[in-house]
DNA sequence: AAAATTTCAGAAACCGGTTGCCGAATCAAG
DNA sequence: CTTGATTCGGCAACCGGTTTCTGAAATTTT
């Protein structure tokens, strides 16, 4: 039998065939049909087989919204980034797609683009489509409110979380990179550790910043200076190396709260003439490829895994839909990627 | 009135109301709920509003499914993007997602990571889900085999486009923005412009090469030196930079196929002792905001409008929706963007 | 050969809406 | 007061599948 083509008429834009088109070719009920491409019911192996090369024929292919009306079952998740599509939300959206897409799930993106209008808009949109769950991402660790209360279907917060403690959240370790970096320009030898990062409102910057400090005391150190909390960019890197060497405290490492923070930071260390890894080790957040792999040398990042972080979103999102909720916010451990400049 | 909850019970997860729930609660039949929602058929003020709370108080969302079954319509259009999502895609999808989310279309995000396999899988639910459109997007402006013939839903390519000439692409006019970029140096005094960009074999690459040659050619004008073929990196940026000073070919501005590349010959440049754009102007591809900004000096850069993009194509596909295809390959201009590397 | 059992496919209800048609109630005209 | 026109809401078919129930035909048992 030859491959089949999608239409008989090429160009054309033909309907898709029925079922009750199926049985008429078979010279059977529906009933039969569908009992036939879904296992059900007892029927003739000859019977079986006319039916299911009558489908073949028309390129059948049930009608969702039918299947829909039955089950109740959609088998479509929605996924809302609060904020707007980014970096972060990528590997995230990439992360939970794969997974789904492996549960036969379809996904509707919903860009609410930090607009709370937006966002009860799409969440009214969804729950219209009777979506089976909804994953709700965003830019920023941050807790939020909840996206709404008392919804007929599961919810889970992937990177960002909700306030409310029983609503399922899964979130990076953050705090746990934080130390793994310092632990790492420990073992390196460094001691005056310095630490540059973004706003000082955003929670991930005073948590990577309270457990750097932390993990210092532990060892019995401080950090080299206050920790400096500025923006999120290579520009705000470059301005805090030339404050840092400016104040004349000494230190031998820096770690930066992100990648674009630590590009800067390499920037003007070498402009100033110093030498990484050799005078100053440097360690970056997000291992972001473009920035890590383009500074020079080559930076030692802390990943966050999102993409895992959004699989297991996914998972735990279908676990709930499956009837086997896991309320609580769940962490899950940042990885060291070592890199020429701690080397 | 109270604002209402999407549920009576918080935290449990109530089944949304139908319409016959709603009917019962009006005290008429769901025919006349139907018509007061929709307002069709001709009814008492007073019935419509007594259904009209009823519906509110229940917090009524009319299944989707039902709907779709007796108009035809799903109101739903799929993405797919045939390669993995990335800094392309994103502008892309946004500017769609919004074109279409003001059309009340949902869209299903379909990830194909080069995977012709994984494409069909998509292609095919998409159409057992009976969307009402599709739009094809991809990493790279290189033409494709459509993703099927005699489809029964319109389909319009963004970015990509097909090699079916019949087929709707909506495809950056990348030669030029290259031209355009010419036309800015020469018109701030530069003669002998190199240029360097990614793999010969990709179209990007050899359009922009060639549309820049060709510019240069109506000033009586030539490259300095090949067009110099390599990656779309930074490294590659800085090591053709070398291998031009090396060469001893005399150039004074260079026109970079992407901003990763142009911010690889900003930093050989420096590391050179050639100031930007003192001795030598910068022009950068892609106006990619983190490389472009981040570049010392910031980058004058060809933005390619990819949300306009992917709104033009969206805004197409609605068009071929509602039964006014608009078959071809249509081109947008691309828009320079002036920075200090060429001030 | 008649009765009991099993096999297999069709009829029909149902999911949750929409819509055309029809009849009851209301009102104006004769 | 009867007739005719108009308003308004219910009934039922329909969209495209799934599933239960039922009964005819085929098979086995006595």
């Amino acid at each position: 039998m030859p491959p089949r083509k999608l239409s008989e008429t090429p160009g054309a834009l033909a309907k898709p065939a029925t079922i009750s088109e199926v049985a008429l070719l078979a010279g059977v009920s529906v009933g039969t049909v569908s009992k036939a491409l879904n296992g059900r019911g007892s029927l003739r192996a000859e019977t079986r087989q006319r039916v299911l090369s009558a489908a073949e024929q028309l390129g059948f292919q049930p009608n969702r919204a039918a299947v829909t009306l039955n089950s109740g079952r959609t088998y479509t998740v929605g996924m809302i980034t609060t904020d707007t599509i980014g970096r972060f939300s990528i590997p995230l959206m990439m992360g939970a797609e794969d997974a789904l897409g492996a549960g036969e799930m379809s996904v509707f993106l919903c860009d609410a683009r930090d607009d709370p209008i937006r966002e009860q808009y799409y969440l009214r949109t969804l729950l219209s489509r009777r979506v089976d769950g909804i994953i709700v991402t965003g830019r920023r660790t941050q807790a939020r409110p909840p996206i709404g209360a008392g919804l007929p279907i599961p919810v889970v917060y992937a990177f960002i979380s909700s306030t409310d403690p029983e609503d399922c959240s899964v979130v990076p370790d953050e705090a746990g990179g934080a130390r793994t970096a310092v632990e790492h320009l420990l073992a390196t030898g460094r001691r005056r550790i310095a630490h540059i990062t973004g706003p000082e409102r955003h929670h991930s910057a005073t948590v990577r910043a309270a457990a750097a400090a932390g993990r210092l005391a532990e060892a019995g150190l401080d950090l080299a200076g206050a920790p400096m909390f500025g923006e999120w960019s290579e520009a705000w890197g470059r301005q805090a190396v030339r404050m840092l060497l400016g104040a004349g405290t000494p230190f031998d490492a820096v770690f930066c709260g992100s990648d674009q923070i630590a590009r800067g930071a390499a920037d003007a260390l070498q402009a100033a003439g110093r030498r990484v890894p050799g005078d100053v080790a440097l360690v970056g957040f997000d291992n972001w490829d473009v920035m890590a792999l383009g500074c020079q040398p080559p930076l030692t990042s802390v990943d966050m895994e999102l993409e895992t972080l959004g699989r297991t979103a996914a998972e735990m999102l279908l676990a709930a839909i499956n009837g086997e909720p896991s309320p609580g916010r769940h962490t899950r451990p940042c990885r060291l990627v070592i890199r020429d400049s701690t080397a």
